[in-house]
DNA sequence: CAAAAAATTCAACGATCATTGAAAATAAGG
DNA sequence: CCTTATTTTCAATGATCGTTGAATTTTTTG
């Protein structure tokens, strides 16, 4: 019931041409967020962006298209924004080699860096992030397929980190960091529950600075030498 | 295709009766398990529990019934034990109370317990709540409905074990944990495919080997005082 | 400005969805 | 054995699903 096409101010030329796909984009991140991939219809990701129903289709091809485009889009961001931070925190360490701790921020602190606060897309997208990390269907294959590369240089470092670990326990240990972290943007509300309003899972800045030692230690308990 | 109503060996008469009820939870449960609440239809589970399309909804009223059916028939065991678990520690304990190894321990050997190796209706069912604590829309009020009387239980004993300890941080090592426990349970093969096979998602003893040390060290930086 | 290309709309396709009322079959109770 | 209650089947409901071909509009290109 909005406006029209035609009639209500065109706005600027690309406004109307361009911003058609990303509304799209982000209406469906935000649908698919919350509901997941099977809750979600073309129809309705039709009516939250504001345009025809078969728009969608043509853009991407089909719904898993649309899927898949969603999932690439800020991969492709976060990957960089993780790996330069990893860079960075490896050069300023020099030879001994960054601390678990330091590594864990370059994990983690990315996630709060694309204006966390402000940006609800990228909230919807740690959202969507989270389903699919715990989805038996498509968990292991899609994480695979979009974080493989940036995890392992992650890896590489922890193993550097800590030499000598045994490196099943590295991987179970990033495993769990990767669980723990899931659980905390994926918003769900429990802890707000179970707290009695005490706690806010909204405030991640306070989750992500416990989540830093914890994990952490975890890591060294598992696979420190000595 | 197996065998149709009248011939074939009847077995005995509840077996025929009450056990349709089961076959289509122990469907049902598999399903949902992979393909999530949207991903299933009431005739993929009636196809799998060889049973008539109308049936699931005569005994269970809908779909959303037979899904709270499935959450709450395997909830309700699972707290049992490990509440058991968690007092058994206590009294052992003494006075001081358990450690928080101790603690740790009663919340994730249950999860072993229910003959998880042999059994796959556990298995699934563990995949089942892991997406379900992911979940925006659903997990915190349905991880709150069934598993909070128990969580709050565990709350309490980490709080006597961490004199204190800010609560806050209380409360997310407490999610941490959580987050790590499902992810590791919901067989999503991602760990699998990062070690190039080295670690086996399968191995769930191994898992819980590392998860009750890791998980441990986290409450004690993070909660500790001294 | 005209022609070509891209984007958008419209209408419809066949398939599948969850649910249900009535009929049929089976089990339980007297 | 007869009656009643429960369970199971059958058939159909109206709604919604993803996708598509053709028509129309808008943008780009020459």
């Amino acid at each position: 019931m909005q406006e029209k096409r035609g009639l209500g101010l065109p706005k600027t030329k690309e406004n109307r041409r361009v911003k058609r796909k990303d509304r799209i984009l982000d209406a469906a991140e935000a649908l698919f967020a919350r509901h997941g991939f099977d809750g979600v219809s073309m129809r309705m990701v039709a009516e939250k962006a504001e345009v025809d129903l078969a728009l969608a289709s043509y853009h991407f091809g089909s719904k898993r298209g649309l899927f898949d485009a969603i999932l690439l889009r800020r991969a492709e961001v976060l990957n960089e924004t993780r790996l330069a931070a990893l860079e960075k925190c490896q050069l300023e360490a020099g030879d001994g080699g960054p601390t678990i701790e330091a590594i864990i921020d370059a994990y983690l602190k990315p996630l709060l860096a694309h204006g966390y606060e402000e940006d609800e897309g990228w909230r919807h997208y740690f959202e969507l992030v989270a389903q699919v990390n715990n989805s038996p269907e498509f968990g292991g294959q899609l994480m695979t397929k979009y974080f493989d590369p940036m995890a392992r240089k992650f890896m590489d470092a922890f193993k550097k980190a800590l030499p000598g670990a045994d490196p099943e326990s590295l991987y179970w240990s990033y495993h769990f960091m990767s669980g723990a972290l899931t659980l905390t943007f994926a918003n769900t509300g429990r802890i707000d529950q179970l707290s009695d309003g005490l706690v806010s899972s909204k405030n991640m800045v306070a989750a992500y600075d416990r989540m830093v030692p914890f994990v952490a230690a975890g890591f060294r308990q598992l696979c420190e030498k000595e």
